[in-house]
RNA sequence: GGCCCGUUGGUCAAGCGGUUAAGACACCGCCCUUUCACGGCGGUAUCGGGGGUUCGAUUCCCCCACGGGUCACCA
């Protein structure tokens, strides 16, 4: 095996997990470092949950992530198909020289029978496996179950007495007894090859050089390596990463948020702030970097330094990374990230004109650093929309103190009537007028602009004010200026 | 339960026998700002426990505890 060569195999079976982002994204990584070649293959043998609604999903999120593949499905390659369904018959042919060799066998045991079997060693603390009951039927006895109407399985013989050991690229070394093994199924009754040994085929036919995948799957590996060895096949290198943990130290699942890249992409993150973040997760760079444009993320990027741990996935930091990409954003872009959570809550048309536009793009730059995510702008911007502002629970202490203030009313007049005498609201108009303001009252800072931006907007922390009376408009303004709630 | 993997602040983490145990997020404080932020500066806070090995352990070994993964005709 000369090249360097990985794959990203999922199964379509439902939500495209961030989980599997990240390993998609540490593969696609390594290969752009090695010059390798990335692949995409489709795990569907699981007729009944695969659909191919989900593999689109997962294609869409890998290209909306940037991580292209150089061969697999859609693309093509040399060594196709690149659906395990497409494949049956290259599996087939594994199994018939397995099945010569001696080294699977037809199982007629059925499921009942085998979950008794392994209640029972459980129940005597063994590790459960299978007994071997039907590694050496005659050929009498597989007509007898035949005729009753079983359907048998392949299993494959696990040599027994071996120690099966492996350096893997982020644990390092390490070994199981092949004895805990057991005969696994290796072909389903209905003729579909189970994972293990889908994997190994087409991971040996697609010379696949780097097996980059989640911890999940370090105790399937002896299990292939067994078929591999058997097979008389080269081995690939194996490297488990470890999981994507929730904030109780769980596996991520939905109780924890978003999980899924769909989900992300909706609540308006960004692909790069998503990648950086991911990559961030389980690897560590040399230096004190922490945001990486995806070229500089390459170069960086390497297995030992990869974490063994387990991460728990920190939306907060996720937040932060966005907030920095977004800043990055032109006015336009930044518009069409946060348009769609807009309109979505009735905030802007189906089809903006472009004097809607040119004001909603003022919003945006205006909430800008109040947001971290596309889908915060309409917490933001609720404030020029509603009808009625209500005052702030958080800090009703804060804000009856700057009530309390015996200018408070007198800085409100006065700003009205600024207000009502301008023909057109600007921002430098209003900066203009809260300086005359300031001039005539004697008051300064905080002691004008509170009392206006509470009663325009009823918190005490938002945008740069001279903007939010903008956005406002005068109507609004002098109306809430005139009853403060 | 068996087997396997893991354990540095609240979180991500650097460290790879001798360090004042980096840095980032979050939090708090100060500065900047005639408001709010952004930004800048600073602060609180970490080696799971017990044995060894060693002149010296966060680092190496063993045991325990805890967390996780896996034991499917799911992947």
């Amino acid at each position: 095996m000369d090249k360097f060569k990985v794959r990203f195999a999922p199964s379509p079976t439902g939500p495209f997990h961030i989980g599997g982002a990240r390993s998609a994204l540490f593969n696609w990584l390594l290969a752009k470092k090695e010059k390798g070649t990335f692949v995409l293959r489709i795990e569907d043998t699981d007729l009944a949950r695969s659909t191919r609604e989900s593999e689109e999903n997962i294609k869409k999120a890998l290209h909306w992530l940037g991580l292209s593949w150089d061969e697999g499905v859609d693309v093509g390659g040399e060594n196709g198909p690149y659906r395990q369904s497409e494949r049956l018959h290259l599996y087939e042919a594994v199994t018939k020289r397995l099945l010569e060799e001696g080294k699977a066998y037809h199982c007629y045991c059925s499921e009942e029978e085998l979950e008794k079997e392994r209640q029972a060693q459980m129940d005597k603390g063994e590790t459960p496996r299978y007994n071997g009951h039907c590694r050496h039927l005659t050929a009498e006895q597989k007509e007898a179950y035949e005729k009753e109407g079983r359907k048998p399985v392949v299993r494959f013989h696990v040599p027994l007495n071996e120690v099966i050991s492996f350096d893997d690229m982020v644990r390092g070394h390490v070994s199981f007894e092949s004895n805990g093994v057991g005969d696994f199924v290796i072909v389903k009754s209905d003729g579909m090859p189970v994972y293990n040994y889908g994997v190994v085929i087409d991971d040996h036919d697609m010379e696949i050089s780097h097996v980059i995948r989640a911890e999940e799957h370090l105790s399937n590996t002896p299990r292939q390596i067994a078929l591999f060895k058997a097979l008389r096949w080269e081995i690939p290198t194996f490297g488990h990463i470890s999981l994507i943990l929730g904030k109780d130290y769980k596996k991520m699942s939905k109780r924890h948020g978003a999980t899924s890249v769909e989900q992300y992409k909706n609540l308006g993150y960004l692909p790069e702030a998503i990648v950086n973040f991911l990559a961030l997760l389980g690897w560590a760079p040399e230096g004190e970097q922490e945001l990486f444009t995806r070229e500089e993320l390459i170069s960086a990027f390497s297995m030992d330094r990869v974490a063994k741990n387990p991460a728990v996935f920190d939306i907060d930091k996720l937040n932060w990374i966005n907030f920095n990409y977004m800043k990055q954003l032109s006015s336009e872009e930044l518009y069409n990230l946060c348009l769609p959570h807009l309109q979505e809550a009735g905030y802007a048309g189906e089809t903006p004109s472009m004097e809607e536009k040119a004001k909603l793009m003022l919003m945006c730059e205006t909430v800008k650093e109040h947001i971290s995510y596309g889908a915060q702008i309409k917490n933001e911007v609720n404030m020029f929309f509603a009808e009625d502002i209500t005052l702030d629970k958080g800090q009703e202490e804060e804000i009856a103190a700057v009530k309390g203030e015996e200018s408070f009313m007198q800085v409100l007049e006065i700003f009205k009537d600024k207000l009502f005498s301008m023909e057109e609201v600007t921002v430098e108009k209003v900066k203009a007028a809260i300086k005359e303001l300031m001039k005539e009252t004697g008051l300064k800072g905080k002691f004008v602009y509170m009392p206006i931006r509470i009663a325009l907007t009823g918190r005490m922390h938002g945008p740069d004010l001279n903007n939010i009376v903008v956005l406002l408009g005068k109507e609004t303004c002098i109306k809430r200026l005139e009853n403060p709630v």
